[in-house]
DNA sequence: TTTATTAAGGATAAATTTGTCCGATTTATC
DNA sequence: GATAAATCGGACAAATTTATCCTTAATAAA
């Protein structure tokens, strides 16, 4: 579904922003240490949203990471699509180079329908509310 | 979302669920060239499908696939299971080791909810109606 | 029986994704 | 200014996926 480096990404977010209330800022290495990831590889992905702009890092010591905006503005989409591009938001599900309803592939109507749910889903989805779920303890990063 | 092996799977079995229509032989050489696949990686997929018995396969002169039952009886979820496993029907979003309600990862009751509509889709989707509309000109397995 | 055609399968190669290492740079504190 | 803590970024390595090559085996037709 998504790849790897977008799991990663995805619960760094999340992460991010439920330890980083009140803008307190989060390092590499707790943030790794958190999520279960590969210290490095993580660098990467966080090197990229920062690129991107939904993330802000600040160097040097007592550095670290900080959403780029309020948590309950920033959406699972916008982070898929960052790391991932947007071939899940438009990509044909059979690989075709690209998805056009006017010359379909034969799975079009019935992926079109459900890949617009999932847009949907990640839309609306943002990091405050699946930060709460963590705080509350009903939700995990790791097991 | 699917590999590309699978990919290669899915439009194999639609392309021989209309080109054998009536017990006919399709050759893997006939396969590749219609939805533009190399060859020897799609021999190597065909072959997993014989394995799995979702094809059949006939060796020497005039040889080449069937499907091993009905085209309306042969569904989606059979094909991706065979090549891809199972991980698309039941694997967490997030790339936890295992989906789990009880100890669930933050985005895991969106997901679900989501995962579960196209493994229904899949479900309920044969080869029949797909290898239909490539029949009927209104769909294509290359561009 | 020979030949042509076709799938099976093992070995290998190329490409992509995932992951590691290390030096450079920035910043707070001593 | 020196030191320690932290991100940045380039080069490299490992693992996985995708793709190729080639030999063997099976089968039909000449
Ligand atoms: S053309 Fe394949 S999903 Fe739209
Ligand atoms: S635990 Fe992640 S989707 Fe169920």
């Amino acid at each position: 579904m998504f790849s790897k480096a977008c799991e990663y990404g995805i619960k760094a977010m999340i992460y991010i922003a439920q330890a980083g209330e009140g803008g307190r800022l989060v390092s590499l290495k707790e943030i790794a240490a958190e999520i279960q990831s590969p210290v490095a590889f993580t660098a990467k992905i966080l090197q990229l949203l920062s690129r991107e702009g939904i993330l802000l890092s600040t160097k040097g010591a007592f550095g670290g990471f900080q959403l780029a905006a309020a948590a309950d503005k920033i959406n699972l989409a916008e982070i898929v699509k960052a790391i991932d591009g947007d071939r899940v938001f438009n990509g044909c599900g059979l690989g075709l180079k690209e998805c056009n309803a006017l010359k379909p592939c034969p799975v079009h109507f019935k992926f079109a329908a459900f890949r617009e749910q999932l847009a949907d889903m990640l839309q609306t989805t943002n990091l405050h509310e699946l930060a709460a779920g963590l705080k509350k303890g009903v939700s995990f990063l790791y097991r």
